[in-house]
DNA sequence: GTGAAATTAAACATCC
DNA sequence: GGGATGTTTAATTTCA
């Protein structure tokens, strides 16, 4: 590709600077820019074959219209030669005007026929939305087809007009010439807006990645607007105007320079020559719209707007040369930054410098929705648990903070949720990691801080429920908020498998591994207490033996520890996130005062709020102030075998699992009890 | 560095 | 007899 894009900056190069011999170069140069531009692929999928067709199309166009054009270069100067023997400098006028519908159809894309959009649709290899943004394209290009056709039209009735005045002698010309530019000029203007509208459509294009742009690769479906106009059609526009502007031009009929096809003819005069005498024909390959009385209105109006030029600095991409006036900045822009290879590979790049800040944005809208999708779910989600927030749970004070070390992030699954609760202290970002990629350490923090379990699984439950996520709970407190979650407070062991297997796709394998934690557990902590029941038996919780299991080990004043909490643990997450998505991105990082996010602020500020009171409740309370819990193992080996999902789960999680409803059909572990334990993959 | 808690693994017993 | 359930022990890991 980057052969290919130097190949073509090369050849339109030569198609300026070397386009000074032989009397049809320019017709030459004109195909070899057709032939260049048609011949870069730059839609893949059908679009690709698209596109070939019309760069195909295209190019039969523009060689018809050369033909026509040679054709009617002939017959004018056989007309010239039969009205008077002298050499008409209207003529020399008129010949750039004939150019223009080779750039035309150079750069624009010929419509698709019927018959290949069928064959498109049968293939069905657009989506139905690439197809509405192709037919909306197609329609774009009718329009500029309709437009050149428009423009012939008008070339011939100036030709005539011409030939009229030709035949009229010394008539007034002006009149009609002003006339003429007038015509070229709407032209021009309607020109532009095609152009703009097709950028639009291949932009909408790229975006919805019907086209790839592959780095370095200079060949967009733009280009061959913007580089097939530059070199020639573009100055020979520029010249069609200013050169029948002015009675004294068009008076000085023997001047070449005004007219690139002379130029080309002349085999002497370098094409440079149109872009010094007309500078802003071409400058940095932005077509100029303004019509000549715009342009001599003042540069002062220009000098505000224009894009290169500000505050007496040339903005050009790493240049900043200091400018006095604007008149000083275009002769710095126009001998410092004139066409030539360094100005266009500037352009080039600064052409994929924005293409990737339109992709990167593009992504971050994309993940700013999703953020936004996530919480507006979460908050909108009934809260069965009016409790806090479990971000409080991610609050350490001692050096578990300052020890986010990348195995301690929190394993961010593909899945679209992801925890609202941090894990750890680590940034909850949702990234493109894998959730296989979770690795062995584990962490565990809910049950320290009292930090309540079911609002975490309240809010994370779909996440726990897709994502292989060990949850940051002690089985201990797993088992106990199943058994809590009850209608009666009491589970059998085989409704705590279910409940585990139902809420986590965690333990939906190694059952054999955390069943026997369950067991080990139920029997190791006084807390759990086994009922016996007329139909088996049952394990309850005895809470007051659950809170006495861990000793408070915060010391100091609450409040403090309140603040302190309060101060960092919202805070670190959030930015954390900013930060590593910013990273993630390559983009510099900033800081979260300098961003100042309302919206994140705001959802600091709530989430703050519902810590405070959270810890104010667990103070007053004092029953579940024993944060001093030991940590959890948060993340296990992973597991590469995917398995089934327990069919069970579609059952009511709490309804069913009544001491009364304990019967041999919940077999638990008919879908995950043999399976091998595989902690050795990794 | 240490101790407590949690986790994991295993053996064993009991019951259905 | 096999599996589920329950108990116990030991090694290891995590973290305050």
């Amino acid at each position: 590709m980057m052969q290919e894009s130097g190949t073509e900056t090369k050849s339109n190069g030569s198609a300026i600077q070397n386009g000074a011999s032989g009397g049809n170069h320019l017709l030459e140069c004109s195909l070899r820019e057709v032939r260049s531009n048609g011949e870069t692929p730059s839609v893949e999928i059908g679009a690709a074959d698209l596109a070939h067709l019309q760069q195909q199309q295209a190019l039969q166009v523009a060689r018809q219209l050369l033909l026509q054009q040679q054709q009617q270069q002939q017959q004018q100067q056989q007309q010239q030669q039969q009205v008077s023997g002298l050499k008409s400098p209207k003529r020399n006028d008129k010949q750039p005007a004939l150019q223009v519908p080779v750039s035309v159809a150079m750069m624009t894309p010929q419509v698709i026929t019927p018959q290949q959009m069928q064959q498109i649709l049968q293939q069905q290899v657009l989506t139905p939305q690439q197809l509405q943004v192709l037919l909306q394209q197609q329609q774009a290009l009718m329009l500029q087809q309709q437009l050149q056709e428009f423009y012939k039209k008008q070339q011939e009735q100036l030709q005539l007009q011409l030939l009229q005045q030709q035949h009229a002698g010394k008539q007034p010309k002006e009149p009609q010439q002003q006339q003429v530019a007038t015509q070229q000029l709407a032209f021009q203007q309607q020109l532009l807006q095609m152009q703009q509208l097709q950028q639009q459509h291949l932009l909408s294009l790229q975006r919805q990645g019907l086209l790839t742009i592959q780095p370095g690769q200079p060949t967009l479906p733009l280009q061959p607007l913007a580089q097939g106009m530059i070199p020639t059609e573009l100055q020979q526009l520029w010249k069609e105007v200013t050169s029948s502007h002015t009675a004294e031009e068009a008076a000085s009929n023997n001047h070449s320079s005004l007219d690139l096809s002379t130029t080309c003819v002349s085999s002497s005069a370098p094409s440079k020559t149109s872009l010094i005498i007309n500078p802003h024909a071409s400058t940095n390959g932005q077509l100029s719209v303004h019509t000549p009385k715009r342009e001599s209105l003042s540069h002062e109006e220009h000098s505000h707007s224009h894009p290169l030029y500000g505050h007496g600095v040339c903005k050009w991409p790493g240049c900043e040369a200091v400018c006095e006036d604007f008149q000083s900045f275009l002769k710095h822009l126009n001998s410092e930054h004139a066409l030539d290879d360094r100005s266009t590979a500037q352009c080039r790049v600064q052409m994929q410098v924005v293409q990737q800040l339109e992709l990167q944005l593009a992504k971050d809208k994309e993940r700013l929705q999703a953020m936004m999708t996530h919480l507006h779910v979460k908050s909108t989600e009934p809260k069965a648990t009016p409790q806090p927030l479990n971000l409080v749970s991610s609050v350490t004070l001692s050096k578990t903070a300052s020890e986010a070390s990348p195995q301690s992030l929190p394993h961010t699954p593909t899945t679209p949720t992801a925890p609202i609760t941090p894990v750890t202290q680590g940034p909850s970002v949702i990234t493109t990691t894998s959730m296989h990629n979770v690795g062995p350490i584990r962490r565990r923090y809910s049950d320290k801080y009292n930090v309540p379990i079911s609002s975490d699984i309240a809010q994370n439950q779909e996440f726990y429920k897709n994502a292989e996520v060990r949850p940051p709970f002690t089985y201990a407190s797993l088992i106990r908020q199943a058994i809590l979650e009850s209608p009666e407070k009491q589970l059998t062991l085989n409704e705590i498998y279910n409940w585990f297997t139902r809420m986590f796709a965690y333990f939906r394998r190694n059952a054999a591994t955390w069943k026997n934690a369950v067991r080990h557990n139920l029997s190791l902590h006084k807390c759990f207490v086994r009922v016996e029941n007329v139909k088996g038996a049952v394990w309850t919780v005895d809470e007051l033996e659950f809170q006495k299991r861990r000793p408070q080990k915060i010391s100091g004043n609450p409040s403090l520890i309140k603040n302190i909490q309060t101060s960092h643990t919202y805070c670190t997450p959030l930015n954390a996130a900013l930060q590593a998505s910013m990273a993630e991105n390559s983009i510099p990082l900033y800081t979260t005062a300098s961003m100042g996010n309302p919206t994140l602020g705001n959802l600091a500020s709530a989430m703050r709020e519902e810590l405070n009171g959270a810890m104010e409740h667990t103070n007053s309370n004092g029953s579940d102030s024993s944060p001093g819990r030991s940590p959890m193992q948060a993340m296990h080996p992973v597991h590469v075998k995917e398995e089934p999902l327990d069919p069970d789960e579609n059952e009511g999680p709490l309804s069913l699992v009544t001491t009364a409803n304990h019967s041999p059909d919940f077999d638990h572990d008919r879908d995950y009890e043999d399976e091998p334990v595989n902690e050795d993959i990794e």
